[in-house]
DNA sequence: TAGACGTGGGT
DNA sequence: TACCCAAGTCT
C-alpha cells in the first residue's frame, strides 16, 4: 500500500544515511549483532566508542566467546543494563559451539539476549530476510505517518509499510528519521521525505502521535559502600550474578535500605537508576568484610572496570580523602 | 504483565 | 534540579 512511501524513505537513505562503524553494504552477522544489543537503550552516541573497542578487541564472534566473563563485563562497564553482557558471552559461546549465527528470525530469536526487535534487526540487516524490527523509532514514524494514537496498532501498520524487500534498510531509515527528524518532541516536518504523506503532520499536532506512556515516580533508597584502604589499594568484591549490576566489581556494603542508614560517611555519592534513586554514602572500615574480594590497586581505578555507580562513589572518597572539607 | 534493569545527554 | 528519552529483554 505504501510502496510510495518507502521508495520515498530509501531515496533519502541512500543519499543521506548516516555513516555510522557497523554500518556496512556487506554487512558482519558479528558486527550487527552487537551492534544491536549494544544499542538497546543506549544512544547511539554512547555506543559508538564503545563498539569500536570490542571489535577491536574480539573482531568475531569466536574471539569474544574465548574471553573470560570477567573481562567481558570490564570491557562493558558503564554501558549500563549488564543483563546485556551476561546475556552476550552466552550467546557469543553458543553461536561460536554452533558454527555461526542463525540466519532465520525464528532462531535468532532464540538466543539469549536477542528479543523480537533484535531478532528482526539482524535477521533483516545481515541476512536480508523480509523480518520487520519494530524499535522506538520505527514505532513513533510509523505511528505518525499512520497518524495512530494506539501503540498496539503499530504492528500491523508497520507490516504494511515495509516492502519485504530491502527491510534492514527501511528500518535503518526509520530509525536515522526517528532520530534526526521525526523526534518526540519539536519534530522537524519539513525536513522529512514522508511529510506530504504523514498524518500526524496533516493534523498539525505531529507530537500527539503516538500517545504518551504513562510514568511512574522514582522512591529514593540509601545504601552504604564500606571504603576498605590498604596502602594503595581498596577492597572490592564481584556482585552477586542475578539482579542489579550482577556480576560486575563493587565496592562491599550490605543491602541497599529505604530509610537512611546513621552511619560516619566521608561522601555521599547520589545515582540514578531507571526505577529509583540512590543515596550510596561511602563509609571506612579498617578490614575487609567476610567473603570472596580483592585489593584493587587505586592507580587507574577509573579504568578498572567498574560500574558507573562505584566508579563515581570510588573518585567522590578519594576527593573527599584529599579535601576532607568538602567532604557531605 | 508490569516491574526490574544503567547511564548519559538534552531541555 | 528534575524529568524525558534512548536501535529492549526477561520474568
Amino acid at each position: 500500500m505504501d510502496a510510495t512511501a518507502a521508495a520515498l524513505l530509501l531515496d533519502h537513505y541512500d543519499s543521506a544515511r548516516r555513516d555510522l562503524p557497523w554500518r556496512s553494504d556487506s554487512p558482519d552477522p558479528y558486527r550487527v549483532w552487537l551492534s544491536e544489543v549494544m544499542l538497546q537503550q543506549t544512544t547511539v552516541a554512547t555506543v559508538t566508542p564503545r563498539f569500536l573497542r570490542f571489535v577491536e578487541r574480539w573482531p568475531t564472534v569466536e574471539a569474544l566467546a574465548a574471553a573470560s566473563d570477567e573481562e567481558i563485563l570490564g570491557e562493558w562497564a558503564g554501558l549500563g543494563y549488564y543483563a546485556r553482557a551476561r546475556n552476550l558471552i552466552a550467546c557469543a559461546r553458543k553461536v561460536a559451539a554452533d558454527g555461526g549465527f542463525p540466519v532465520t528470525e525464528a532462531g535468532l530469536r532464540a538466543l539469549p539476549g536477542l528479543g523480537a526487535y533484535t531478532a528482526a534487526a539482524v535477521a533483516a540487516i545481515a541476512f536480508g530476510q523480509p523480518a520487520v524490527p519494530i524499535d522506538t523509532n520505527v514505532e513513533r514514524v510509523i505511528a505518525r505517518f499512520y497518524g495512530l494514537t494506539e501503540r498496539s496498532a503499530v504492528p500491523a501498520a508497520a507490516r504494511a509499510f515495509f516492502p519485504g524487500a530491502r527491510n534492514g534498510d527501511v528500518a535503518q531509515a526509520l530509525m536515522d528519521l526517528g532520530a534526526t527528524l521525526c523526534r518526540p518532541r519539536a519534530p522537524a516536518c519539513p525536513a522529512c521525505p514522508l511529510w506530504k504523506h504523514c498524518q500526524a503532520a496533516a493534523s498539525g499536532t505531529p507530537e500527539a502521535f503516538p500517545a504518551p506512556k504513562v510514568r511512574k515516580a522514582r522512591p529514593h533508597r540509601f545504601g552504604i559502600a564500606w571504603w576498605v584502604r590498604k596502602d594503595d589499594h581498596v577492597w572490592l568484591v564481584r556482585r552477586a550474578q542475578q539482579g542489579l549490576l550482577g556480576g560486575m566489581a563493587a565496592l562491599p556494603g550490605p543491602e541497599w535500605q529505604d530509610e537512611r542508614p546513621s552511619a560516619n560517611a566521608i561522601a555521599i555519592h547520589r545515582h540514578g537508576f531507571t526505577h529509583f534513586t540512590l543515596d550510596l554514602l561511602v563509609v571506612p572500615a579498617a578490614e575487609p568484610p567476610d567473603g570472596e574480594g580483592w585489593w584493587q590497586p587505586l592507580q587507574g581505578i577509573a579504568d578498572a572496570g567498574l560500574p558507573t555507580l562505584y566508579a563515581r562513589a570510588i573518585k567522590a572518597a578519594l576527593t573527599a580523602e584529599r579535601e576532607p572539607r568538602l567532604a557531605a
